[in-house]
DNA sequence: GTGGTCTAGACCACA
DNA sequence: GTGGTCTAGACCACG
């Protein structure tokens, strides 16, 4: 597992982290139970402030995807199931993006096939 | 077209006015032609600084929905047609939610039919 | 000849006009005496203001390419020669337009080429 | 690297700005990687107000010759090469300028010449 | 310390 | 009356 930063991207460096962390889980490469490194372990590896790190890791446990505790640092710990909240939360999340396709004239079938493709690239483990 | 600020929110004032403009166009109620109001009309509409209204105009232009003159002030005028940056762009958008719904457990028949509600709410319209 | 306005277009209406009579000229299709149409005429044919037509047309007359006066209205009246001060304006002109070419990697033949290309979209008139 | 404003120019404060960036760049003074000035620096220095600054840069970043980030402020990344778009940006700018010349009575050859002087006054560097 | 966002004013060019 | 530019403040998120 690879955290590589864009420094000169517009996403803040926290979050990119973030992100990767997820992507690393869709894909299946970060399971239940597996270990990231240290806050300052990582924070070293790619040249950036520790509390970035932290608040990256901060997020992911709010999302319930990782556990931290003091005895084995932060550890992947995915509680699946969305609820309710989740799927407004999705749904504000993609409601700019999608109307945006549609002003310039995407239409539903090229937008799902968009939307398969992103998810594919992940595997399509669907756990089922 | 009423516009509604959510001053909690932690989304910029300037991208909440910029998405309620392109989800009107993308449910039609905004249609080529039609005028915005003006910048500073708008602005003391919903409470805000003409600057954060401008902004918003301004984004709006560069992506190709809206023009500008100085006789008639803003209206829309979309330039539909996509090309591969702006689905670079979305990918780049969409990856990271498609992810976390992946790490909470979601298939992808469930994310094509949350897209589908989303797409089918701006009215199902494909073209025009 | 025909004006064309694009009234979405960022530059000012005067301007479109002024440029578009230039254009005429460098084309070889307004020649010395021809009567330009009256300010009045121009600006109801196009739809504009009558004092955006004034302001093209004064403009114009500045920069010695067209003549005024109150019996046969405005016509063309070419002084050709440049002086020193011309070449000036010319090259702060280009200057930022050359080294924004420069940085996006074109180089001095591409460069030329194109500046050939819109010279002879004129007709290579070179009076000589 | 001094950028020197005319504050009695028609030219807007931010557009010298940037202007100035770009010229520096294209003439190599300016390499990938050399941070320019923090938006607040930069504007005490100049005499303007931040936003000023903050314009020019953000036009630098869409043209894709600057890169911004938090840590360490703003520095050059050109991104060489480019498209249709930007070919017929140009032959939008340099149009009227050439008709311009030519109704002066410049013939191709003298225009060329000083198109050559100007990019020569750049150091001619075509690859790097 | 950096840029990003926002406010409340002002003046100007364009139409 | 419209947007465009500019100033002089302020607060916030990121690092």
């Amino acid at each position: 597992m690879f955290i590589k930063i864009d420094f000169t991207s517009d996403m803040p460096i926290y979050e990119q982290i973030k992100n990767q962390i997820i992507e690393g889980i869709a894909r299946g490469e970060l399971q239940n139970g597996d270990s990231l490194p240290s806050i300052r372990d990582l924070a070293s590896e790619i040249g950036v402030n520790m509390h970035t790190v932290a608040k990256a890791y901060n997020e992911l446990k709010d999302m319930g995807l990782i556990a931290v505790n003091k005895k084995h640092g932060a550890y992947i710990a995915v509680s699946k199931g969305y609820d309710k909240e989740f799927l407004n939360e999705m749904m504000e999340e993609l409601t700019p993006i999608v109307a945006k396709a549609i002003c310039k004239g995407m239409n539903k079938n090229e937008l799902i096939r968009l939307i398969e493709t992103i998810f594919d690239s992940f595997g399509g483990r669907e756990d089922e």
